[in-house]
DNA sequence: CAAAATGCTTGGAGGACTACAACTATCGGA
DNA sequence: TCCGATAGTTGTAGTCCTCCAAGCATTTTG
């Protein structure tokens, strides 16, 4: 499909630019707060990281120095300290006696669906977007490079 | 106005929550990749904070401190590392001699134009909505809460 | 004016985060 | 079986972030 001229384009750009701003914007402005209710449940942004990390499954150490692109011992402190508070636990690798599986404890769980779903509660002023709208915006958002406009992202491979 | 019931609102409830999952997973994901960009630049994410916040206008330490909720001489290591970097400085404040502001070298400028560039740039996916929808979606974010809830921050105690 | 308040800096302290090097245990292939 | 590769830990080190206490210069208030 070509499109040879949109006279529309020049304003939609503008526009999209700016909702843009403020969506960034707000994401600053937001990170500070989640940062701190974090903080008040006691974790900091790595441990709930680590926690979003192995809520899903269980993993083993190395999957996560990847993921995260951090050297091993990296993720030995970061798990030490969950496990010190009783959030997360080592287990044995089912095959593998070298590796250990990061899993959330009972305790674990229960922090983490807590904050989940704090965070996860929309701001009402989203409903003054139509249905559709709001569809637009979560297809945009979904698929946005995770990089800041940096090349291709090489893609890492989760295991 | 009152609106007794309206049928859309469960789908839109929905919605609503779906695109805010989307933003907020969004925000998860890009923190390190955002962090790791302004790392590439040589800067913490405090340094982005406070460059992005003197860009606009020179403000005072104090200033800086009551936004950020933080101790005023966290703001002297913060505009420290900055100044010794030479993207900021202190200025005498014109009429308040206790006082210092802190502006933005020439140098500060330049970097943080160019990573603001970078950040604000628009995803693609965004030209999916109309302009009127684009405008209402920023109205939106610009009128959210950015807490979550939560008023009063409570000073973090140190361990 | 004297005292209290304010703006900022310095010194001290500690936790979080991160990497690198060295080490142990285990796995996997030749 | 033997040896290189891999998973993880420990020790070391350095930066960043944050606070509190103390102190100085200046401003505001009683």
């Amino acid at each position: 499909m070509v499109v040879p001229y949109d006279p529309d384009m020049a304003g939609k750009e503008r526009a999209a630019r700016e909702a843009w701003r403020a969506i960034f914007d707000f994401i600053v402005a937001t990170s500070a707060e989640r940062n701190a209710t974090l903080g008040r449940a006691g974790l900091t942004p790595n441990d709930a990281r680590t926690l979003a990390s192995i809520a899903p499954i269980p993993r083993s150490m190395r999957s996560l120095a990847d993921e995260w692109r951090c050297d091993a011992s990296t993720v030995t402190w970061m798990v030490d300290r969950l496990e010190a508070r009783g959030l997360a636990e080592r287990r044995p690798h089912p095959s593998d006696r070298r590796s250990r599986l990061v899993a959330l404890t009972p305790a674990g769980h229960k922090l983490w669906s807590r904050i989940e779903r704090a965070a996860y509660q929309p701001p009402r002023g989203l409903l003054a977007l139509s249905e559709a709208d709001l569809r637009a915006l979560r297809e945009a958002v979904m698929n946005l490079p995770t990089g800041s406009g940096r090349k291709v992202l090489e893609r890492r491979k989760v295991r």
